[in-house]
Order: C-alpha cells, then structure tokens, then sequence
DNA sequence: CTTCTAATAT
DNA sequence: CATATTAGAA
C-alpha cells in the first residue's frame, strides 16, 4: 500500500483518506457508495500538482464521478470550452501555475455555464470571498475531505437540469417552460408574475379563465434558502448595523430571476425572528450541556447522505439555520473574527437539515419508513438572462424549481413518488437544492413574544 | 427613497 | 404553516 503526503492529505491510494489536521478518518468501501448521487457526475478536475490530482481523481472516482484532469488552466479551458456538454462541474486548485483563481473563473463564466469550484489551502477570508465573488460555486479548502468529495454533486446542478431526470421531467413539466421560473406555486393557472400586479380594486369572483391574477407564491425551498444564507454572510448578516446590507443587495447577489425585493424582506423577517430565537434558546440554556443539538443546526448546504442516519430521533429546537449565531458575550472569539464563513463545514458536516417529513426522501434510513413528502422537487434549468452586471458577480442564477402542481395532478410526478416509496432512495440528481419545500419550520419551544 | 417591524391577509 | 401585503416609523 503506497502513501502520498500531500499538503495535509495522507491518503493511502486503495481504500482510506486521512486527513491529518483533523485525525479523521474515512474509510471507502465499494458498497458503501452504491446509492450516491454523485453517481456519473462528471468532474473537470484541475490542479497542476500531479499528485494531488491523482489523489483526487482517486477520491473522485470513489464516489462515482467521471473525472477529466487538466493541469494547466488553459487546458481546462479548452476542454470545458470543447466538452462542456460532457461535464458537469470543475474542481479547480486556485493557484495554477499559468493563471489565478480569477482568470480562471472569469473566463469560466464568459464561456460556459459550468459551476466551478475552487479549492485552495489558503482559507483566507478575502480569498474565499473573492472566489465566490468571481463567481465560483463554491470554495473548499484544503485539504480537501472524503466528506467534501462526497458533497461535491451539489454543485453540479447548478449548471442545468440533469439529463438523466430530463426524460421524466418533459411530461410534468411542460405546462409552462418560458424563461420563467418554476420557483413559483401558482394557486390556479399560470399567472404571469412580471405584470406589476397590484391592483386590488376589484375583486371578480369568478375567473378561472386565462390569467388568474392569482399572486405566485414564492417557495423558499433550500436552495432558494441557501442562496439567502450565502448572500446573507457575504454581505453582513445585519443590515443595520453596517450600511452595506440589504433586500436590495441580497436580491442582487442571489441573483434569482423573478425574485422580489418583497420576497426576501419577508423571508429575511422571518430569517431574523429564527435567529432571536436561537439566540434565546442559547442564553437560556447556555453552555450547559446539549448545546450539540443547536450546533448542528448552522450550515447552509445542503447535505443530503450526509446526516440523516443521526436525524431520526434528534428533535431540532430550531429549524431555520442561524448560522454564525450568536454575538454571545461567550463566544466571542470564535464569531468575532467573522461571523459568517461556514463554508468549509457546511461541506463537511451537516445538521440534520431535513428531519421531519422532508427527510424520508432521501432517507433510506429513516425509520418512519414511508410517509413520503409528496413535494417532489424537481429542478428546471432557468434560461434567465444572466443578468451581467459589472458589479461584483453574483451567484449564478438559481436553477430552482419546485413543481408540485397538486391540482393538477400529474400521473408522472405521482408513479414517481411510488417510485421513491418503493424504491427507496434513488439517485434522483436533481435533490439538489430543493428538498422540498419547508423542511422542518417547527418551533417546537414556547413563544415568548416579547413585547417590545 | 429604502428598510424595518408588526399586524394582518391569504 | 409559510409567505404576502400593508402601514407606519426610522
């Protein structure tokens, strides 16, 4: 058995990845990753340094990623440029030797619309924001983890919708496949959400013709709420106290199509009353004991394997992910510096963001065993204009979605859910983002309103 | 003019 | 329940 010492990596090329900061270990066996959904995801994998790149492919490959490797970024360049179709995501090393980071990703972006992540051992802040400013995907940090390889699938459908999924999608979908989005429920038919609607004059009863004026309801599913979260930590999480903050800004930085500036105040109101929450549950029962249950419930991503086999029983105080909590008077040290940057967890360890109902998708584990959500997410890629604006690039435009027409009813959607009941898991590539919508909004402790 | 907050509607 | 809409204060 050989090893390669790389950065921090010690990696044994057959079966385990050490990584030596942390003493993790973790082991890959074969059966052990039958069912990932990182299954066929192809991978441009970038880094000049030979060893890593073998190290990572290996990695890569374990969990079922086709690997393509380029170690120069023109070469990368190239082979996105000649077979993007074929690819779903680029892992980049932020340092290559004929260009940086930026270059990279700026020219990336002209020519594709492949996701690009960027991994460096420099977890500088300024670095990690200037990547995914550039418009990175995401941004690992090196050494890079079993566990972030394992996540890395995500990214891949930032892209567009997944082929494998397309087939079933054209049936349900079909209704409505403009430019718009699907991020919207509509109560009856389709509505056109451009149309300025505010007229409340007069009410007609009956008009379930055409356009129902019906008001789109938007759903914040996870990705949506990811977004919020990413822009959120990029911009300051408190509007007030710094000039920089928000609806404005984190509309612009999420860069969702037929998002409001409505849309995110209302969601960032309740954003806000989830974290005063958290904040009084922590002073309330603070540092005793049991604080592992709120800390699991900080990262953004969404992890799906990740961490269901532990959600079963775990009751979650809290639902919405307050990130860097806390201005504690306690903490200080570790949120003072900055309070948001959890990007490298949110790859690695993930709280049981989808406890509840949501779960059982894509829990295989999940004891409760059937009661399937009967939101079936479902992502479609949103041909929107990248809106590009000289400003600090954005994220890339969503590739949401969410169709549950009920009324409806497809037949598709509801063989699929059989499907899924039956089946059980499934690599269904487009979770992605949207685990149904709402995963666990449940405010389990008591309301304290405070007057105030 | 934009945002925050609370209240209220859907 | 989650989100929208509105109103008035900042």
């Amino acid at each position: 058995m050989q090893i390669h010492h790389i950065s921090n990596i010690e990696v044994s090329v057959d079966q385990t990845a050490y990584a030596m900061n942390t003493g993790e270990v973790i082991t890959v066996e074969s059966s052990e990753f039958g069912t990932l959904l990182s299954e066929g995801v192809s991978i441009l994998l970038v880094d000049d340094d030979s060893i890593c790149l073998t190290i990572l492919s290996k990695m890569l490959l374990k969990f079922g990623y086709k690997v393509i490797t380029a170690k120069r970024g023109t070469d990368a360049l190239s082979i996105a440029r000649e077979r993007e179709e074929e690819l779903d995501l680029v892992l980049a090393e932020a340092h290559l030797p004929d260009m940086d980071k930026y270059e990279l990703l700026e020219t990336m972006g002209e020519m594709s619309t492949l996701p690009v992540v960027i991994m460096s051992a420099d977890d500088s802040e300024n670095d990690m924001l200037g990547g995914l400013f550039k418009g990175a995907a995401f941004y690992l940090v090196k050494p890079i983890t079993m566990n972030d390889i394992k996540n890395l699938w995500q990214f891949a459908f930032m892209k567009k919708t997944d082929r494998t999924v397309a087939a079933e999608d054209s049936s349900c979908i079909s209704s409505d496949h403009d430019t718009e989005n699907q991020i919207f429920t509509n109560t009856g038919r389709q509505s056109h959400q451009n149309g300025k609607r505010k007229e409340p004059k007069e009410m007609e009863e009956d008009n379930d013709d055409i356009s129902v004026l019906r008001k789109p309801k938007l759903i914040w599913t996870n990705g949506l709420h990811n977004r919020f979260l990413q822009a959120i930590r990029v911009l300051g999480i408190d509007g007030k106290v710094f000039q920089g903050a928000h609806p404005k800004k984190i509309l612009q930085h999420m860069n969702v199509p037929g998002l409001k500036k409505e849309n995110i105040s209302s969601h960032l109101q309740k954003y806000r009353l989830a974290l005063k929450r958290e904040q009084r549950i922590k002073k309330t029962m603070n540092r005793d004991y049991a604080e592992s249950h709120l800390a699991s419930y900080n990262s953004s991503t969404v992890d799906i394997q990740g961490d269901l086999y532990q959600n079963a029983e775990m009751q979650s105080l809290t639902s919405f992910q307050p990130e860097f909590g806390s201005h504690e008077p306690e903490n200080v040290s570790s949120c003072m510096s900055m309070p948001f940057l959890g990007y490298t967890n949110s790859l690695n360890h993930l709280g049981p963001n989808c406890n509840d109902s949501s779960s059982c998708k894509y829990g295989q584990l999940t004891l409760l065993g059937n009661q399937l959500d009967s939101t079936y997410p479902r992502s479609s890629f949103t041909g929107i204009s990248v809106t590009s604006n000289g400003k600090l690039a954005e994220f890339r435009p969503m590739v949401d979605a969410n169709g549950e027409d009920f009324l409806k009813g497809n037949k598709v959607e509801e063989s699929k859910q059989q499907q899924q009941q039956n089946l059980l898991p499934q690599n269904n590539g487009d979770e992605m983002f949207d685990m149904a919508k709402a995963p666990n909004q449940r405010f389990l402790d008591k309301e304290f309103n405070n007057v105030w």
